[in-house]
DNA sequence: TTTCAGCTCATACTTTCGGGTGATTTTGCA
DNA sequence: TGCAAAATCACCCGAAAGTATGAGCTGAAA
């Protein structure tokens, strides 16, 4: 505690120490005697600078710079979230391949029968994977289905997962 | 050039007078003279210790900080394409106020009798809105409306034109 | 071999959408 | 004050979407 004191405080403890003897040193020359005894206050007055001087030289060089921080904020543009399809939450939420393609279909805007053309299945297939993804989506509308899909990255362009 | 000094150094010069006041206070509570007369070393020192604590001080007022800037990198995320409202587009299809509205309750997934409700009109109404919010934009499904309105960027959160 | 998940398809039914047409009331603006 | 645009509502009909249920087929895992 106090040798902790005394070794971060060194250059201040260095410092009165020299001042001290600063001290004696004018006493030894008897300074006081070479001005006026009637002038004591001019004598005053020349410590009180002198010491002023010190202290702000003493302030100087125990102060660490004093160093205004100003956070400068730089705004970097990111194109859009995850631009990869985010096969974590396809998973987590149990959607088989098809049911994927059937949702990217139905995320483009076509009716079940044209999905069910572009897969060459029948139409009831495709409201069965679509009941299925509604499902698991807890939705019941394809356009809540599509909104959150979009949400948790399920309809980027990739491969399908494995 | 004077003048400038003294506004610049206004503090300085404050501090000065201060200084000269309490030398004279000191005299003039005499204080030497409660001191014993062989010990005018330890007023010395006091005086000593004092304006060395006021120079101290004034350094500390005085020192103006360094600037530092830091430049912190904060990521924004662009929603790809434009996050605010396009209305150059709005006003160029030539959608009305309330056809947005029920295009935004659209892309929310809300049925036209959910939007009816919310907006306190029939659903017959609601259908009207449609059918002309489809014509405008050119599609003929409500999934297809939601796709070019979003590539549009019509979807934002923001107040209605006019 | 059995089990199970995924994909397929079907039937039947209800609800919602979308298109077409026509009409009335509000409202903003000239 | 009057007009045009916007907003409101109605009715009909067919198409599409969604619900519920059942079932056959296949390949991989237990």
């Amino acid at each position: 505690m106090i040798r902790q004191f005394f070794s971060t405080n060194k250059h201040a403890l260095l410092y009165g120490l020299s001042l001290a003897c600063l001290i004696a040193l004018l006493k030894g020359l008897e300074i006081r005697y070479f001005i006026f005894d009637h002038s004591i206050e001019i004598y005053i007055g020349a410590i009180a600078i002198i010491f002023t001087a010190l202290g702000i030289w003493l302030a100087m060089k125990l102060s660490r710079p004093k160093i205004e921080r100003i956070v400068v904020e730089k705004e970097v543009f990111i194109n859009s979230g995850p631009s990869v399809v985010n096969e974590k939450e396809i998973t987590k939420i149990g959607l088989s391949n098809r049911e994927i393609e059937v949702l990217r279909f139905m995320a483009k805007g076509l009716s079940n029968q044209e999905i069910a053309s572009q897969l060459y299945v029948s139409l009831n297939t495709v409201k069965t994977h679509a009941s299925n993804i509604f499902m698991k989506l807890d939705v019941n509308k394809r356009v809540q289905a599509i909104e959150k899909a979009r949400e948790l990255g399920l309809l980027n362009i990739e491969k399908l997962p494995g």
